[in-house]
DNA sequence: TTAATAACTTAAAGTACTTTAAGTCAACAT
DNA sequence: ATGTTGACTTAAAGTACTTTAAGTTATTAA
């Protein structure tokens, strides 16, 4: 567990991957197509080590790709970024959307949640021959997965 | 709008998409790798012609897709399926497995959503010029990052 | 009747990743 | 010192759609 020289150089992929919410391989994906910036790399290894501005940048394209931006969006967004200077007040508004993004993310996984337990309900209930807890629960899923595939959430008032 | 006599004749595709929630593009595409089953077509102009079933279908293909499962196991899911009640084990099997993977997916999120949260108070700290907000804030936020790095659940008993 | 418009059709190309295969390097146990 | 393990590396192939281009059929408006 000698994690502590290795602190002080940077993340590592795995740990900007975590911390940023995109795969390791979308990272690479990302600086290979020159959408993140090149990533410095550890001298002996030559293993990718990310800074912390590494990571908040990663973490301002995770928000800008959770939102259904196109690649070709995104780098017009984040060229437009540097020029401006205000970052701080750039950088809440983009973690701002993202928290929504992620408030979104975690209703639409607790009804699929939900919608898997329904089902195995359904499925256990087939196996001990309970039809009518089988008929409870395969509507249940139904109902669910019809409030998964609805546009999105009632609570949208000013 | 004279709808009524292609009533009698089965949904176009794009009833059938709004009906499912899959884009008409996806539909075409199921079809096409033999995960949804061929759909019949209008005599004269050679529309697909969705019957009541093709869109329960559909609609269970959607759901199976928003839990993020593959199309493969989709795939197994559906052959099972129509095996009636025997396969039921089988069934609660693929299930129960895309219920680990959803639960551990939760945990992530939520972890994600409070680095987010700190990072937004670490922004506004320096917005405000409270230097000190700023530090906690940065410590919190490396505080949950070291959570996220570390490895994954160890919560795991029956 | 003709012409435009809309709703489909297919095949092929494009997009955005993701996975795999094969290899390097660092650390740790034998 | 040697072998194994684990975390990384790249290039290439694979996945799951999506978009585009070109064409057919059906309706509707002039």
């Amino acid at each position: 567990m000698s994690t502590a020289v290795h602190r002080l150089e940077g993340y590592t992929i795995r740990e900007a991957a975590k911390l940023s919410g995109l795969p390791e391989s979308t990272l690479r994906y990302y600086e290979a197509i020159r959408l993140l910036d090149p990533v410095g790399r550890d001298a002996s290894s030559g293993h990718r080590r990310y800074t912390e501005d590494d990571v908040d940048l990663a973490i301002a394209v995770a928000c800008l790709n959770a939102t259904g931006m196109s690649i070709d969006d995104m780098r017009v967004y984040l060229e437009s970024r540097k020029l401006g200077d205000q970052s701080a007040q750039a950088q809440i508004e983009l973690l701002e959307s993202q928290r929504r993004r992620l408030a979104e993310e975690a209703h639409n996984l607790q009804l699929r949640q939900r919608y898997i337990e329904a089902k195995i309900a359904y499925w256990q209930a087939a196996l001990s021959g309970d039809g009518a807890q089988k008929a409870v629960m395969g509507e249940s899923a139904r109902s669910i997965a019809k409030e998964l595939r609805s546009p999105n959430v009632p609570a949208e008032n000013a």
